[in-house]
DNA sequence: TACATAGTATACGGAAGTAGTAGAATTTAT
DNA sequence: ATAAATTCTACTACTTCCGTATACTATGTA
């Protein structure tokens, strides 16, 4: 399961995305937008601009805006950030690797071999669904 | 992430399977030859019986055995018995559904969009393997 | 300079979920 | 009867998640 964590950051990032022609915007709006806790999201955007992702500025007339184009932020990288791996179990994960303690064989484990199945699906879709994507989708939706 | 529960499960199954043609096997043997915690063993094979899995017998030679063809043991069945839902956002789900209480228009949400798609390539795959299956990879990793 | 605005940073706490343990009850073969 | 095995319920320790609190820092404007 995603965590609210990730869910928010993604939240977020579509909605500074569909802003970004404008001023900065500050986490206030954000919260109040998309009914998001606001202390909670302070920490979210927080993690988002240290990874490069946002830019901020403080003060007075201050807030966020993306830092990137909409269509280079992937999902996928955004989960990373917030939620840790992709794959299901830790010895599939390309970033978050961790042995099984219990595996005698890790090489020959078939439930390794169909989980890096999933991991690559999965994948696929994440590493090439980006902020922009979304937004395109939802604008379809809309005219359903 | 998948839960060590599920892990375990898993494991077991194949375990079973690959006993098939043999008397009843005891909880501890297949604890000590996959080193999963007995106790907790216990616990996951009796969730698996009551789903109609496994066959158990009392007493002094008894033991597990598979109820059903390591064919028609899906990894989807066994995951949403131990650990619930498949898809990664409730409101994506099949089996798990559930509102995202933040969404003002589910219909039109780009996210949950998303992580349909990734719902269905990972229910593809998750739906089409079977114990059997997982048996069948790990004869032929054996040979790599 | 004073002040309000807005992000930065860290720490805390309740709730829920995960992993595993304990112990007694029940069933069955010998 | 007895020993071997599963069944069942409850409990505990640990961790993570979600959200809150509080103090601090930077910036624009009067």
């Amino acid at each position: 399961m995603l965590s609210k964590k990730t869910k928010y950051a993604i939240k977020a990032l579509v909605v500074l995305g569909k802003n970004a022609d404008q001023p900065p915007m500050q986490i206030s709006r954000i919260a109040e937008e998309e009914r998001i806790p606001k202390k909670f999201l302070e920490q979210i955007l927080l993690d988002l601009r240290n990874a490069g992702f946002l830019y901020s500025k403080k003060g007075a007339g201050g807030g966020y805006s993306l830092n990137k184009d909409p269509k280079e932020i992937f999902l996928v990288s955004i989960m990373r950030i917030t939620d840790g791996p992709i794959a299901m179990v830790p010895c599939a994960s390309l970033n978050f690797y961790h042995k099984c303690e219990e595996c005698r064989q890790e090489t020959t484990c078939g439930i390794r071999d169909v989980f890096v199945e999933v991991r690559d699906a999965t994948l696929k879709i994440l590493s090439e669904t980006s902020i922009a994507d979304i937004i395109a989708r939802e604008n379809t939706l809309i005219n359903i």
